[in-house]
RNA sequence: GGAGAGAUGGCAGAGUGGUCGAUUGCGGCAGUCUUGAAAACUGUUGAACCGAGAGGUUCCGGGGGUUCGAAUCCCUCUCUCUCCGCCA
């Protein structure tokens, strides 16, 4: 969430940044104020009464202690006032400080100055393309028949024992998903991310933390019994593994990386653009993250854009690299560049990364912070990119490579199939 | 799942109603000494909020209560450990 004092300091700028959303943040932002000084102002009376109270009681203490009774009960029957209006005062400080929170939740990041103001994934601008379309002619397949002539992924088998949205990889096919999480773990250990295993499922702090709750709660599987949420992403886990610590400079910059299912409801996306691969309700994912110095961050975004680029250039998949315009940006992001690869035989790009940094606003939840050269306490920021989803990847490899002798394997992916075509 | 014990500052570990934000040790930082380092010695070393500042308030697992006053007493939740049961 946006940090109360910034915005306090840079209410204009703030405003003029989250116009580009097509957020008009001049009431929220006003009413945002107005409750921050209500609290102040409360808790500012609220410290005097307090400081009072402190002071008659060591007062009373010292009677007691010196044998004065009367002088003691007399002072006693003075505190009984204050300690009414102490209440009273923690109330309305209490109440102020809970409208507030609940009215940031509801404020998305402000966007980087980089951001172009958009309304949908039409705006968003193309910063580069890569790789040549592959032209398969007229009779290409798309990847779920391909993934079906060859006995690669069974969906149907996925809805009888659990639902739509949930593939069974069998095979080959199976062993190209191990192929690709390993060499997607072994390109980011060369990249200098450490490689974690974390739980798949997460506390509701956990959620907060990273932004999922309160605003995707319908998007996350959620366990009653144990009010455990599946994980959306390993950016959940991940990053919360650093919630509520204060980091020195030269902790930066901190590189994670985890390779882990992810678990979508997709919650009111049924339709068309949900066929095979495209949309599942469980997937894998490689994810890299970054905490990094407020001063740098957008240098370590850069460096992970070009790790994911080099990724892709590897798996010789054409691809582009789009800057997502102020209207499709997640909610808490500050910049986002999305990779798309090119699926040749549905002739569109297929989302299979979406590289984030997130500056403070996930940090002022995690109360992620770190200590600069002048001792003062600052938040860190945080950045995380799927390097990367495997669906898409393994959909748009599976279509691009298609020859009449089998589905080409990209150099870099033989040492860990072990076959060179899936036949 | 049953029974018991516990949760204090980066760590270890005191503290059972009145200058306790907390003794002490280790660690960290700075300095003295040294050619340098180590050792030794000296000092310093938690966080949040409010305040221009002086300073004030809050925090001893979370929440609630008793009291003029709570790390210390009561209730409750969570977690950890030990024993038993179950089990990959």
């Amino acid at each position: 969430m946006l940090d109360v004092r910034f915005v306090r300091e840079n209410k204009e700028e703030i405003i003029s940044r989250l116009d580009k959303r097509n957020l008009p943040a001049q009431e929220l932002v006003t009413q945002m104020l107005q409750l921050d000084d209500i609290r102040r102002e409360a808790q500012q009376q609220c410290d005097a009464t307090q400081a009072e109270m402190n002071n008659l009681s060591a007062q009373i203490g010292e009677f007691f202690k010196t044998g004065r009774q009367a002088e003691a009960n007399e002072l006693k029957a003075r505190t009984v006032e204050l300690k009414e209006t102490v209440k009273t005062l923690e109330e309305k400080q209490k109440t102020a400080e809970q409208n507030l929170t609940e009215l940031l939740y509801t404020i998305p990041n402000s966007p980087h100055a980089s951001v172009p103001k958009g309304k949908s994934a039409e705006d968003n601008e193309i910063v580069r393309e890569s790789g040549a379309k592959p032209d398969l002619g007229s009779d290409a397949l798309p990847h779920w028949e391909i993934a079906a002539k060859y006995n690669l992924i069974n969906f149907e088998l996925g809805v009888k024992i659990t639902g739509a949205g949930f593939p069974v990889y069998i095979g080959q096919g199976a062993k190209l998903q191990r192929a690709l999480i390993q060499f997607f773990l072994d390109e980011a250990e060369k990249a200098g991310y450490t490689e974690y295993q974390v739980p798949h499922m997460v506390n509701a702090d956990s959620g907060f933390g990273t932004g999922q709750l309160p605003d995707k709660e319908g998007q996350m599987y959620h366990d009653a019994t144990d009010d455990l949420y599946l994980i959306p992403t390993a950016e959940v886990p991940l990053t919360n593994l650093y919630r509520d610590i204060i980091l020195t400079e030269k902790d930066f910059p901190i590189k994670m990386t985890g390779y882990t299912p992810c678990f979508r409801r997709e919650a009111g996306s049924y339709g068309k653009d949900v066929r095979g691969l495209n949309r599942l309700h469980q997937f894998d994912k490689v994810e890299i993250v970054q905490i990094a110095h407020p001063d740098t961050s957008y240098e370590n975004l850069e460096t992970m854009v070009a790790h994911v680029g080099g990724i892709l250039d590897k798996l010789e998949l054409p691809y582009r690299i789009l800057r997502l315009c102020g209207g499709d940006m997640g909610f808490a992001s500050a910049l986002t560049y999305d990779f798309e690869t090119w699926s040749a035989a549905q002739q569109r790009w297929l989302e299979v990364s979406s590289t984030s940094n997130f500056e403070t606003f996930q940090a002022n939840r995690l109360k992620l912070r770190f200590k600069d050269a002048n001792g003062k306490t600052r938040l860190c920021h945080t950045l995380n990119g799927s390097a990367l989803a495997l669906p898409r990847i393994v959909a748009t490899l599976l279509e691009n490579n298609q020859t009449p002798e089998g589905i080409r394997i990209p150099k870099c992916l033989v040492p860990y199939t072990g076959f060179e075509y899936i036949r």
